[in-house]
DNA sequence: TTGTAAGCGTTATCAC
DNA sequence: GTGATAACGCTTACAA
């Protein structure tokens, strides 16, 4: 049933060389062959065979993703999607296809990387999200294949990548809060293990220090990136004598879950709790009241990280590089900063 | 720098079939030899090339991934992570990776979805979802490798898919309405090309006709899977004469674009209109009020698909099969029927 | 402009 | 238990 070039050259009466070069748009070749050959392929259904094709060039024409830790709960936060949409757009206009490289639950995630990057499946490697002290780091100096990196890396390294500046934004949300009066400001952080997370509390604490705001440790939770943590962040921050009147949330799904936690013990927003979120997700402008969040241009990060590391697939850009995406602050109604506004505009 | 199989060999002092022998866990070899080559591949920092391997074994252990039309709004509705996250969960248990191509956007996607079957890149093909007439189906038809469908193919075909009665499911939610004592019930769709729209389009309107109401297609619009579709429709249905008391929106993003504008225009939710969602993503129990919806068990439609698939390609159930998810009417605060429930257990 | 032939790194078949 | 050797389907010198 499936036919190769050797078959398509025979029905073309030409050689499999000569259909190689029709397939891979080599100049130099007759209209007239050109053309017998195209029929014969069309006539034999022939598809080229990528893993033979890979097999001699050494290219896929595959860039991997890989996430660190559980990948169950990356993909439930509303950065992946977005992320992804940012690498897709890129990957797709040069030509790559992505490779998700799912590592078993007992398996370190060391092991799966490792697999990626030397069994040549892959032309380069984007990684998504970096831990503190991740040992994927260290796989990644000895790099075998092209890596970029989307977060900070903790150290100096010979790795490119990609970040917003967390720490400055957390402090430009902080320092939104401060400006607005608040005194007592909660954190609320996502997973603690993560890079991102240390950030944004440190951009968050600079932001108090500025004000001479002494540190209160009973003003700071962690959880994962999930609902069910802001939900209990909130409740613990409330239940503290010395409660909050504001929050910064280190991602707006906290953030949402922080909101439900205080409507239903009965504190308004923005009125008795003022709140910031982070990521300006889709569902933030609908939240009720509408969200303030910082906009860290999540596409923009996936898109960045994904030419980068085409560019270096192309043997351009050889040296690592670091690029900064900037971010914003978006002003909506949980910060009480405004009283209205309409989500969408005519 | 990177070693091949015949290095090893050399280095343990073996034939390369023996060092074959021992990755591939070949029971009849001793366990010297099995040492020694095992020490060779560590001294070497050898990896087995996966793309030779594929070459000849005629299998590249990996699932590809097929989403017709506009890729990027797929990515935008939560159902995307959501059926990633069962389809990887079953694909890792099982060792396969997941391949997702990225047709460009001039390309047809028929063309993207033929090079993924021919290519010998994937062992089988999952595709996340169905048009009304898509071109995709005429393909799959004469399939070359194993294929599930997630969602219900429009006619007859000899593929296997797996779906929600999404008919059933609206009937049931309209149905709850109803029962609330609702006449006028608006419906709010997805995009109109889908047929999973179409399907709980209908389910709508026969829940309407039992109960002897007649279908009004002022009630009925139709827009993408986003907030901005739900927000504009909701108007619509509001600026119509004989305005609803109540939305069915066919997705839960769709139901928060709603509520967002029903909210901003002086209607209280569910006092002034009830609405009911679809999917129950994590959001829709903080939103305000929680909203009610259905959970189609998203998760499980791609751990059913990944499963099917996976008996296919281990050579099981050759033939096709039509697996049906079942679905559940999550009653919120939103449709008026509760006053109060914390969305989280203690 | 086209053909010949070697080789990419494996596994599979068949010996021994 | 282990080793030769021939594929797998393609690209790419090198020749013509």
């Amino acid at each position: 049933m499936a036919s190769n070039i050797k078959d398509v050259a025979q029905k073309a009466g030409v050689s499999p060389s000569t259909v190689s070069r029709v397939i891979t748009d080599y100049p130099r070749i007759s209209q007239e062959t050109r053309k017998r050959v195209f029929a014969a392929m069309k006539e034999l259904n022939y598809h080229p065979n990528a893993i033979a094709r890979s097999l001699v060039t050494k290219s896929s024409k595959t860039i991997g993703l890989v996430m660190p830790g559980d990948v169950n709960q990356f993909y439930m936060n509303p950065f992946f999607p977005e992320v992804l949409r940012g690498i897709t757009d890129v990957a797709q206009n040069a030509g790559y296809d992505l490779l998700l490289s799912t590592s078993l639950p007992k398996q370190e995630d060391t092991d799966t990387l490792q697999q990626m990057m030397w069994s040549k499946r892959v032309d380069g490697v984007i990684l998504l999200t970096v831990r503190v002290e991740d040992p994927l780091l260290d796989i990644l100096e000895k790099q075998q294949i092209p890596v970029v990196l989307i977060g900070r890396p903790p150290e100096k390294t010979s790795i490119t990548w990609v970040n917003n500046n967390n720490k400055k934004a957390a402090y430009d949300s902080t320092m939104h809060l401060l400006k607005l009066g608040h005194k007592r400001i909660g954190f609320i952080g996502g997973s603690p293990n993560l890079i991102v997370t240390i950030d944004r509390r440190n951009g968050y604490a600079e932001a108090l220090q500025e004000f001479g705001i002494a540190f209160d440790p009973n003003l700071v939770v962690f959880g994962e990136f999930l609902e069910e943590a802001g939900y209990m962040g909130m409740m613990r921050l409330l239940a503290y004598s010395e409660r909050p009147t504001s929050i910064v949330a280190s991602d707006d799904v906290l953030a949402f879950g922080a909101m439900q936690a205080a409507g239903e013990l009965g504190y308004n927003i923005p009125d008795d709790l003022a709140i910031v979120g982070f990521n300006d997700i889709p569902l933030a402008k609908l939240a009720n009241p509408p969200m303030t969040t910082v906009n860290v241009f999540i596409q923009k990060l996936g898109q960045t990280a994904a030419n980068l590391l085409i560019e270096r697939l192309s043997g351009e850009a050889p040296d690592p590089k670091v690029i900064e995406i900037e971010h914003e602050l978006v002003i909506r109604r949980s910060c009480g900063a405004f009283k209205h506004q309409s989500p969408f505009s005519f």
